[in-house]
DNA sequence: AGTTCCATGTCGCGG
DNA sequence: CCGCGACGTGGAACT
């Protein structure tokens, strides 16, 4: 990554034409050859910039980028204050223990939200082909296995009917039903499960998320 | 603008929950308290961020960042390989010759797009409260005048009818009417044009683009 | 490759 | 302050 701090002015002319008056400000080159400039204010997006892949070349204090989508930028570059090179190497990658996983969260503090009487039996419950999402018993004490998605689709009503089949031959837990739960049920969904015998229910995210009063703890 | 470049593990709870194993990676803080995370891949978008306005505490080589909002972005320095400061000072800003000035070009190098006959007589034609976008005749020999706007709303036609006022006082040109050219025109505004006799025209901008097949002239 | 939909979207405008 | 829509949206999942 190569980091220069410059007083520059910047022309882009690609989807719209754009202008920026001489400042100084930040321009990152990352190894991919993505190219942003910052201004010491604004949230994340830079002012300008030109993502990868694209060409660069330089002709002295003057900075070329094209990027073959017909795209262009250059950089006149008035004062450089700083140009330095670091290696950062690759990144791991950013983990999100997503929406799904803070969905399944929530769900397993307030299973009360997807139907009337279910209380929490566990959360990742394993069976051979993997955990169940949350299991629970409902109202008459029938246990009742729970898959979360955050787009319900058939694929997920497909997996919960593998789940089930698993687990309606533990003669502990059967019978078990199943209810689909995500914030969105696609109409292909809802007939599948209602074919399988599976009950749906969607939940609304920010309900949940606005319930959970509880402290963040991830320190 | 602070510029750190160190080896860091990062976690993030807040609209989600996220984390980022150990590697080498661009700390960046803004004035304005902006802190961006970014390794060397990736378009612009860091791995991880936290807008302004937060608050930022540091222990150490643990720094902790919360915004009020409920957000939290905790990050372990585990080695430092840079950490300088720079002063950009404040930024000019983008000029953004924008959709709007870009969609003015492209209709008066094709007028007929807005309506059969049109030819141009000027572009930025000056009157004594600013400059109509585009001044054309039309097939008929009358003189037109014409509001580009990116979203036709009410104050585009307002804009126009002013315009109409003054214009129509010229005796070379008069009579002068009115055409409100907008990708989108609203219709409240459409009522609104009807209503003042001012005829509009939806014009497709990607179509534009498409036929403007002249080279890029940046440089 | 083209399309659709999500996003810690961000950003700017109008009410 | 809040809701709505555009964005050089970018990016992923799916057809």
């Amino acid at each position: 990554m190569r980091i220069v701090v410059a007083d520059c002015t910047v022309n882009y002319a690609g989807r719209l034409s754009a202008h920026l008056p001489r400042a100084t400000r930040l321009i990152l080159i990352k190894a991919d050859g993505s190219l942003l400039i910052h201004a010491e204010a604004g949230a994340y997006k830079p002012l300008n910039w030109m993502n990868a892949p694209n060409h660069l070349v330089e002709e002295g204090d003057r900075w070329f980028i094209t990027n073959g989508k017909g795209e262009e930028l250059a950089i006149d570059l008035h004062e450089i204050h700083m140009d330095t090179a670091v290696e950062l190497g690759e990144d791991p990658g950013l983990q999100k223990d997503g929406v799904e996983l803070e969905l399944q969260r929530l769900l397993s503090e307030q299973p009360e939200v997807i139907e009337d009487g279910l209380t929490l039996i566990r959360r990742e419950y394993p069976t051979p082909i993997g955990p169940v999402d949350l299991l629970c018993r409902d109202a008459s004490g029938t246990t009742v296995a729970i898959e979360v998605k955050r787009r319900g689709e058939i694929d997920g009503v497909e997996q919960l009917t593998r789940y089930l089949e698993f687990l309606n031959r533990d003669d502990r837990l059967a019978p078990v039903r199943g209810i689909f739960a995500a914030q969105i049920v696609k109409p292909q969904a809802r007939v599948l499960a209602a074919d399988r015998g599976i009950d749906w229910a969607e939940v609304d995210y920010e309900l949940l998320r606005g319930a959970d009063t509880d402290i963040l703890r991830l320190f």
